[in-house]
DNA sequence: AATGATAGCAACCGCTCGGCG
DNA sequence: CCGCCGAGCGGTTGCTATCAT
């Protein structure tokens, strides 16, 4: 049996909203507050509306200082990289970025960011493929070489995986999807899935095949994560959300917390720690047994993750920035990406 | 100039969580 | 403790604008 409707379907209006229905709601609004009841909201004002719509009207559209579209490339970063922290927990991503709604950073993740991120890689595997090539041919061995001047930015990972090519199958288009960037980050940060568990071996050798490798970097890494504020105290309190409480966040702050060399946002760190990052989503970054079993067991006991080590799990310090690393890490994977044996043996 | 394809965005849907009786 | 209800969230849909042919 199915959940009961929020509102009468029949009566209510849906579609875009009127100039009248936005003064009315606004006006409501700034004179008498929500009054912490959504769905009496529309009857009191006499709007034919949903209280849900009403509620993501305000949130995305009419609440003050809300800015749309002109992301800029600080704000590119950090949500890049909270995203590849945190998933796509929009609303926390929203919180570190002053007059941005999560409905916004979704949808800019989804139809720019994302594809952003992609197009540059595929113009470097282009790259990296004629480059890579040649200077195979040179050195005369099998194993692809990741251009000069893309390793000296990070002399963390060099030692990370020189793995073994991967046998060509006829599962997905190189990236163009969500698997793409999920197997571009399973080698940034290691190996998360069962089917991919020779990498994971051969990325720790020193560890045996049944250690977690996520359990084995919450012993090894540990990441200077501070925090002032709690941000439960505004992501708790709606009307301390509308008064643009945020966080003292930039772009550069986000590059050091990519590079765990930094305190996370403030508040962030605490807060992630009362609510564990979700990352039902997330499969396609991490694997389907980092999501559902690993992570998740280590929740459920003392040993809890917090963003910090989400990110060091993921990207390796020193790196300049998110896309940086991801190009970067691109560019190795883009030589295994290759069907190099054409076709099922 | 017309038409189809694609991108961008606003809004909706349905699920989960937490508060409260 | 349990069930109900509302808020909040993320995923998805559908409309509109823009671009390419």
């Amino acid at each position: 049996m199915g959940r009961a409707p929020c509102c009468d379907k029949a009566n209510v209006k849906k579609g875009p909203w009127s100039p009248e229905e936005d003064a009315k709601l606004k006006s409501y609004i700034e004179q008498h507050g929500t009054g912490g009841n959504w769905i009496a909201l529309p009857q009191k004002i006499g709007l034919k509306r949903c209280g849900k719509s009403c509620r993501l009207r305000w949130l995305n559209y009419l609440r003050p200082n809300i800015k749309h579209g002109g992301f800029s490339e600080e704000e590119d970063n950090i949500i890049c990289s909270l995203y590849i922290s945190i998933g796509s927990r929009w609303s926390i991503i929203a919180a570190q970025l002053p007059g941005r709604t999560d409905n916004d950073i979704k949808n800019y993740w989804n139809t720019r960011l994302k594809k952003k991120l992609l197009g540059k890689q595929r113009k470097e595997q282009q790259a990296r493929r004629s480059s890579g090539l040649k200077q195979e041919m040179k050195r005369g061995n099998g194993n692809p070489v990741v251009p000069a001047d893309n390793n000296n930015q990070n002399p963390y990972w060099p030692e990370l995986p020189i793995l073994a090519p991967i046998p060509y199958s006829n599962h997905e288009p190189h990236f163009n999807d969500h698997a793409s960037i999920r197997k571009l980050l399973i080698k940034l940060g290691g190996k998360f899935s069962d089917d991919d568990q020779v990498n994971h071996n051969a990325m720790n050798p020193q560890f045996p095949a049944d250690v977690s490798y996520t359990q084995q970097l919450y012993d090894d890494q540990s990441i200077n994560v501070s925090s002032s504020a709690p941000m439960e105290e505004t992501l708790d309190d709606t009307d301390t959300q509308f008064a643009q409480t945020q966080y003292d966040i930039d772009g550069a702050a986000g590059l050091q917390m990519l590079q765990g060399q930094s305190s996370f946002p403030a508040g962030l760190e605490q807060m992630v720690s009362s609510n564990p990052p979700r990352l039902d989503g997330l499969e396609f970054l991490l694997g389907d047994d980092m999501v559902n079993n690993r992570i998740r067991t280590a929740y459920g006991t003392e040993s809890m993750i917090d963003c910090g080590e989400m990110t060091s799990l993921i990207f390796p310090p020193g790196a300049s920035n998110c896309e940086g690393i991801i190009q970067q890490r691109l560019l190795q994977e883009c030589a295994f990406d290759e069907p190099r044996y054409p076709g099922p043996l």
